[in-house]
Parts: structure tokens; C-alpha cells; sequence
DNA sequence: CGGGTGTTTGATGTCATTCAACTTACGTGG
DNA sequence: CCACGTAAGTTGAATGACATCAAACACCCG
């Protein structure tokens, strides 16, 4: 699809006057990167806002100890970076294609041109800040009272919503020692926890595909420990 | 202090021009709660956005299980709410008092309004959102990468920011077992992991009062399990 | 075929929760 | 003023969850 085609598909640029629009299409270039390569390390002079057509990246942070810390696994339609039009000091991070991908990078010079001159675009990226609020309170919450387990669950179940499916089977989208990191946890909990609720919920793993015979089980086992019902479509994206 | 001196002195309603600061003179009024009573809960049909000028705040979630999770506590110049502006159902919670309490309570539908109308409001909510979401992700890395006593220490540490102290002693804002469910733990934890820390850093603990004799040895404690470099004041507010 | 990476499994240790007992402090009512 | 009940905090012992370390295995790719 073409940048002019794709760029009012997006939320983000929704309700847009035309010049403005226009002005994306020619800024907005779609960027490609190979798996494996580093998209974006926030020691870096210039920043970027960064939104994901198509592929997964990986947002890590280093700790002071020498590990590293996964904020968040990006895919289609997520993006990252608005926070660097704060003049305060932003938190760094890395951003690191874990597949193929197609990007738009955009700079923050312009983003920060666009919000203090276009009104509807500054309510598309207050909307965008306060959804991405009410997903990381919805995370701490489950860091803080959810087992491993169940945090497992949680994360297929959403992958059930968003791609909406019933009971079916489907791949994991990426590595399991990643997805372990990013659910907080070591890699061998995780094994280990994916063959426990397999157990309890009547799913059947194989390599990283997975078959999920009884739903309901699932978010029994799983949405009892949470504060939102499910399917929780809205909140999580 | 009056009310229409006291709406510029905050950060949300900087730059705003002198008629909408008008606006919300006349609107916010100045509202007082008694320790322990219920401030906000979001089944009730009218949604605010609450600003606290003076106390404590307690922000929680009921959980399906019939367990609570706090989210935060708020105290002077923090605030909550903002999230109702999304035109999604947005996560419910619940605020009590947990001190004597000063506040400024904002329907949401002015909000709204002027979010719609001022667009130097909406950069500055825009603002607090950002900083917010930052705030979010640095606590959801703790949970994810710092033990219950590390976490202790890092609240302790940020107290003394906040306060501008160095070694000295102080008391703690409010219960332990409330701040225990803060970060994440149990009270019993706490208690234990409070003991360790003081043992660990040279802190002496005596009923809700604490001396800091050797702050680098507690930020030696903490900060090596964090991506920040101390003192991390800009962030956490 | 050999080496690398990702995954699983087992043994063990550490940390946090749970449950129960007990202390202390505080407020109420006799 | 004292007895009593209540709530918060501490402590101990037992259990459970997760991390760690080490080893084995599978798979892919050169």
C-alpha cells in the first residue's frame, strides 16, 4: 500500500486536514529493517517516534546491574516514542526488530511541531497516551498480583481476542524466552509454567504452536485474579 | 490561600489565558474530606477528575476475586481522573481518604469542554499524561526486576528526594501496611524486609520513624537494580 | 558433521506468602 | 481509672513460587 493510502487508515492521524495528512506522506518515509538489527538506542542524538506497520520489536531497557528489562513487545498498529516531547529528560530505551519489519519513523522535532500547531492532532495523542496509560496500570496490577501462570494465561488469552478466535490453535508470535522476559519472568518458569496451565486448562502445546480446547477453562483459571471482565478488548491492544 | 490564587500556581493550568483560569475559579471549589471516607468510585455515573491540594489519597481496584490492589497513593499536587476523557470504557477504581483531605474535584465534561476549546490545556494534560506513563513503566520495571526489600529502599529514597533531605530522620506519610500493599507485598513482607534494609543500609526504625545514617549505602542497596541513575527526581513525582 | 541457540528438566536455594500467635497502642464504655 | 475490644505491627514455622545452576536435548544452519 502506498504512505498516501496508508497514513488515514491510522488512528493516530485521524480527522486530519488534508495539508497536514500531506505533510505525513511526505515526511513519513516506511522504513525497512532486517531481523535482528538495532532500530533505535535512546543515547542516540536525535529521537524518534516510532510506529509499527508491520513486524515485531522488541523495547528493552538496560538495568544498572548489567541485565536487561523488556518493556514492551511492539507489533501492527503500536508505536513508541511520544514521550520524548517532554523537555525533561526522558527514560531510554532500545527498540530491536525480533522480525523483519516495516516502520514509519518520524521525528520528534515534527511531532513537536504538529502538536503545538495542530489541535485534532494533540487529541489523537493525548487519546493514544491515555490508552497506553490505562494498559501499563492494568500490567503493574498483574505484576503485583498475578502468578506466573496466570500471567501466561492472560497473554493468550489476548491473543485469542485480538485475533479472534474461539477455540483454535496458533503460534506463539515469537520467541519463549522472550515472551518469558516480558512477562516478567525466567525463561525456565516459563517452560514450566506453560506445561502447568496446560495441564489445569486443557491446552495442548506442541513446539510453538498451541491448541486451546476449552476457553472458558482458560479464563477461569485466569481472569479470576484480575480487575477487568473478560474478553477485555479495549484496554489491552 | 483563595482559590483563584491557587489555580496558576498548578502545573496543569500553566499558560492557560485569564479567562479560562477564570472558568475554573468558578468552578472548582475547594472540597474537604474526612480521613476514611470514600472520595471517588467509578460506578457512580458521574465521572471527576480530582486534584489533591493537601493529603492522602488512596487509589485502589477491587479484583474479581474479592482481593484489592492499591495503584497508588496521592499526595499534594498529584492527581487522577484524566483518564475519563477517553470515549472507551476506561478501568474503574476507587479513591479513599486516608488523611484529612483538600482537594479539587472536576466534572469530566469540563474537562472535556476544554479540552475541546484550549489547546494550551490539552498540552498540558498531554504533558502530565507523558509524565505519568513514565512514571508507570519505571514501576512496572521494579515490580518486574527489584525484590520487596529493594523496593522498600527505592520508596525511602524517593521520600528523601522529595523532601530534599539527606541523612536525617522522618516519618512515614501513612500506614505500613497500606504501604506494603503499595509495592506490592504483604505486611508480614514488609515488616521483614523493613528489618533487613535497616540491618543492610545503617537505617534505624522506630515505630513509623526513620533515620537515614549512610544514604549512599541505600542507594548503593537500591539503585544498581534499576535503569535510572540516582537521584531519579524528574520522574517519579 | 559440528556448533550455536532455544527449550526443557532436575536439583537446590532464596524469597515471599500464609497462617497463627503474640505484642503494643488506642479508644470506648463501665 | 481500669477492663476490654479492636486494629496495626511483629515474629515464627510451614508452604509455595520463582530463580539459579547445571545438564541434556532439539533444531537449524553453515
Amino acid at each position: 500500500m502506498s504512505v498516501a493510502k496508508l497514513i488515514p487508515t491510522i488512528e493516530l492521524f485521524a480527522k486530519l486536514p488534508a495539508n497536514v495528512l500531506e505533510q505525513f506522506t511526505k515526511m513519513a518515509k516506511v522504513h525497512y529493517y532486517k531481523k535482528g538489527t538495532e532500530i533505535f538506542n535512546s543515547s542516540a542524538s536525535q529521537k524518534f517516534f516510532i510506529y509499527v506497520l508491520k513486524g515485531w520489536v522488541k523495547i528493552s531497557r538496560d538495568v544498572v546491574d548489567g541485565s536487561e528489562v523488556i518493556l514492551d513487545i511492539l507489533n501492527n498498529g503500536h508505536s513508541i516514542g511520544e514521550h520524548f516531547l517532554l523537555e525533561t529528560e526522558s527514560q531510554p530505551y532500545h527498540a530491536e526488530a525480533i522480525s523483519d519489519l516495516e516502520l514509519f519513523i518520524i521525528p520528534i522535532d515534527f511531532l513537536r511541531r504538529l502538536v503545538n500547531e495542530n489541535h485534532q492532532f494533540t487529541l489523537n495523542l493525548l487519546n493514544l497516551t491515555l490508552q497506553r496509560q490505562q494498559k501499563l496500570t492494568l500490567e503493574m496490577e498483574h505484576l503485583s498480583i498475578q502468578s506466573a501462570t496466570q500471567r501466561i494465561g492472560c497473554f493468550l488469552l489476548r491473543l485469542c481476542t485480538i485475533k479472534k478466535m474461539g477455540n483454535t490453535s496458533f503460534r506463539l508470535p515469537y520467541d519463549k524466552s522472550l515472551l518469558a522476559s516480558r512477562l516478567g519472568m525466567r525463561a525456565e518458569t516459563f517452560s514450566r509454567a506453560l506445561a502447568k496451565i496446560c495441564q489445569e486448562c486443557e491446552l495442548k502445546s506442541d513446539d510453538d504452536t498451541l491448541q486451546i480446547n476449552a476457553i472458558d477453562k482458560l479464563v477461569h483459571y485466569v481472569c479470576q485474579h484480575c480487575s477487568q471482565t473478560y474478553p477485555c478488548k479495549d484496554i489491552m491492544r
